[in-house]
DNA sequence: TCCGTTGGCGAATGGCTAGTAGCCGTTCAC
DNA sequence: GTGAACGGCTACTAGCCATTCGCCAACGGA
């Protein structure tokens, strides 16, 4: 009856849209209940108060951004191993290991309410969850020791790994901000020029044969 | 007695701290009072309501960042000049340019108020200032320009200069959003590190002298 | 000295909100 | 069949909040 009733789920859901929009303040019990179809007081059967239907909802944001990360770290080892022993960086290839996470994260509406819930912050009557941890901290962390690893592999070009990290996903989280006003096939595309970019700079290529000093 | 009045400055000074720390919704006219000494009925001497008053907080935002776009500008003719002709850039110029508006906007506590509030976007009564405009479009128009018309001097290599201003901004902006949590020593050390590395990839060198094929 | 203005106050009003209590139709296990 | 649990409702309370009103103390010029 309380947490995993369906009637909850779905006041979960719309708790999530409406207090990511609007602010916690600024939402009341009855705006969640009328987006459901009922009244307010229906709502305490499932949730205790306003602050507990709060609170219900920073779990999914921990989960989700956890299930991200992991996810950026599968695509990353996947094509490490896919590399070989001496390998060379296709822009193909880095452009694959980014939009496994961010194509998704850019297209689900779910993933931009909470977004949007995390970028409030300490607006709710809770802490909640820390933006510094999952927006930076890390995928920082997670970027940063793949750079680490394919500079030493002599894939990537010689650079500071944290403020290559920085450089890389700045502009990501840029264009994930962005995603409830533009497009998001123009916001995935302007990805792509920056992973290009990104590529065309710090990407090693093969080495050339060594300068013949004359010719024939 | 309503616009100009010091009751009034001291006023705005609150309403722009608490709103933008706490949100529209969840700031009663008597806390904005209270900050000042007085109750709240006073407020109303000097604001028609607690609309207004947060109308009164738009121009600030405007001016402040029309404002700070235009020191970035006149940085930027100002290094342009002294290139003289044909000039390499120095890493020092590139980070006095960027300082000249980055440090003063990290370090003013107003600012840091002003940025929250532009954050908080819609979720004031009224829209409220355009983000985009002037957290993207106007800063992303004058570095884009200017990266084009110093690819064109042949100072800086070739390259997207959209993506260039992209990937110059977005982690300053990174390290602006964190100002009211961090040392601003540290941030700006660590702007420090990414002009550099910026510079470093993206300045071009003085022509080496053609190798010669045999020593001595 | 006196009177208008300034800048504040306490009290009252009206609306909205979180949360409670109790009622009622429906479903379903027994 | 029936009774209990379910899931919703209306009605109500208490409290907060924006806003208004009328009052008052201080001040400053005539």
């Amino acid at each position: 009856m309380h947490p995993d009733h369906p009637t909850a789920q779905r006041a979960l859901e719309a708790a999530l849209e409406l207090f990511s929009r609007r602010g916690y303040a600024a939402v009341s019990m009855g705006d969640v209940a009328g987006a459901l179809g009922i009244k307010a007081p229906s709502l305490y059967k499932y949730f205790a108060g306003k602050e507990e239907l709060y609170a219900a909802l920073l779990p999914l944001l921990d989960r989700h951004y956890a299930e991200l990360w992991a996810s950026a770290a599968e695509a990353q080892s996947q094509l490490e191993r896919s590399l070989g022993p001496a390998g060379l960086l296709a822009s193909g290839q880095l452009e694959r290991e980014t939009f496994a996470w961010f194509r998704p994260e850019l297209d689900d509406p779910q993933a931009g309410c909470l977004r949007r819930l995390m970028a409030l912050g300490p607006l709710g009557p809770a802490p909640g969850p820390d933006p510094d941890r999952w927006l930076w901290r890390e995928p920082l962390a997670l970027y940063e020791g793949w750079f680490q690893r394919l500079i030493a592999r002599e894939v990537l070009r010689r650079g500071d790994p944290h403020v290559m990290a920085v450089e890389y996903l700045a502009p990501l989280f840029r264009l994930l901000a962005m995603a409830d006003r533009a497009d998001p096939d123009a916001l995935a595309e302007e990805a792509l020029r920056h992973i290009r970019q990104f590529h065309r700079i710090f990407a090693l290529r093969a080495p050339r044969p060594a300068p013949r000093l004359f010719r024939r």
